[in-house]
DNA sequence: GTTTACAAACCAAGCGCTTGCTTGGTATGG
DNA sequence: CCATACCAAGCAAGCGCTTGGTTTGTAAAC
């Protein structure tokens, strides 16, 4: 779907991961119409905005008139909602995945903080990032729907976290720690390249890791 | 200016620094037309976003016909850029008098994360929100503009953290811990709330610096 | 194995409305 | 008397979305 631009790269489990989901029909199939639209309209969104997006912009990208697009969805709002739900779904899954194989909950954040930046700056960066921005334009409706899904997201983390606490590893609050990292992290979509510049992905890891002093 | 929504609570020398800066001309008199109406602007771009909110909503938050905006900016675009240079300039201030009177790099970081929650979460916030979330809406030149006043601003936190680094207080990148830190700082804009629930301003400064292991 | 049926996917055209901004003129204060 | 600050009216462009009709894929009916 929208998250991924090439989904050959993935490795196997996180391609998996997105099978089932797929045929769960929880996230569209990337070669869909549906998925393809998808997948544009989040690199346009986080390019120029919700706003300075039109729906012929949308169109053009994948190669029909803007009218064809309301045979798909039946608003320009519905658009971006499905950009949102679809990226949280995705992204909950896996980084269930990802912390399924860790024991510590040192282990477990040091796997959420590694699939937070994977999900930030990796393939689903653009919807990430749309996410972030682009929460504002949804109608109030909208929003109770993907906050409800994003607190299932979150729930994940404060386990972590509080259980680092209660370990005497954390001197802060987790939900305060929490908030701070959504903020640091989601951040990263301004400034981290992975591609060029010397630091790798964890590496950036390491240095979130060692900020908090759990290193 | 758009800062002030009840400028006679400020702190007297908070006071002193605006008023030096209005007779510098380098930011407008609150009490002023244009300052009142950047004032309207900053709270109007943060509640419905800059592409959201039309000409016509500026002029009726301030009593004015639309036409009659373009008497004082000449487009749209420059009431935002007016927003955001005039915000830097004030906090830039602000943020080196904070830093004056602390001696020790520990003092001066914890100066400059409680000078940066007030701007957040103070009276600049509307304006600081705005910053954070529209930058995208400027053009290549007013970017290019803003970026250059930022710089001098963020010149003031590296400093601090490369002294820590040295000092052996900071384990990770200085670098990377600034930008780690804005994320952080600017994402509170989203969920404190200073006003309502137990956590004060200095409590929040307090779990900052605890999480960096400085406290 | 061709025909029929029909829904899904799309096009071409454009409607009605809102947008940023312009224009020509009028108050008002020093 | 003249600049500053405003109003009343509206223009041209761009917006999301609708409409009526055409193509395409698929699968049952004959």
């Amino acid at each position: 779907m929208l998250l991924l631009s090439k989904p050959l790269e993935l490795p196997v489990n996180q391609d998996k991961i997105l099978q089932s989901l797929v045929t769960e029909n929880l996230v569209s199939d990337p070669e869909s119409a549906r998925g393809r639209l998808l997948r544009e309209a989040a690199r346009l969104f986080r390019e120029k905005g919700y706003e300075r997006t039109t729906v012929r912009d949308l169109a053009a990208a994948v190669g029909i008139q803007s009218g064809s697009l309301f045979h798909h969805f039946r608003t320009k709002e519905e658009i971006l909602k499905a950009v949102m739900v679809e990226t949280i779904r995705l992204n909950t899954a896996l980084m269930q995945a990802a912390m399924s194989s860790a024991d510590s909950n040192r282990e477990k954040l040091r796997a959420l903080v590694s699939a937070e930046l994977e999900s930030i700056n990796g393939q689903t960066g653009e919807a990430m990032a749309v996410l972030v921005f682009e929460w504002r334009s949804l109608s109030e409706a909208s929003r109770a729907e993907v906050l409800k899904l994003r607190d299932i997201y979150e729930a994940l983390w404060l386990d972590v976290l509080t259980g680092l606490k209660q370990e005497g590893a954390l001197v802060a609050d987790p939900f305060i720690v929490r908030r701070m990292l959504t903020g640091a992290l989601s951040w990263t979509v301004t400034w981290y390249r992975p591609d060029r510049g010397g630091l790798t992905q964890d590496g950036l890891t390491d240095q979130v890791v060692a900020m908090l002093g759990l290193s």
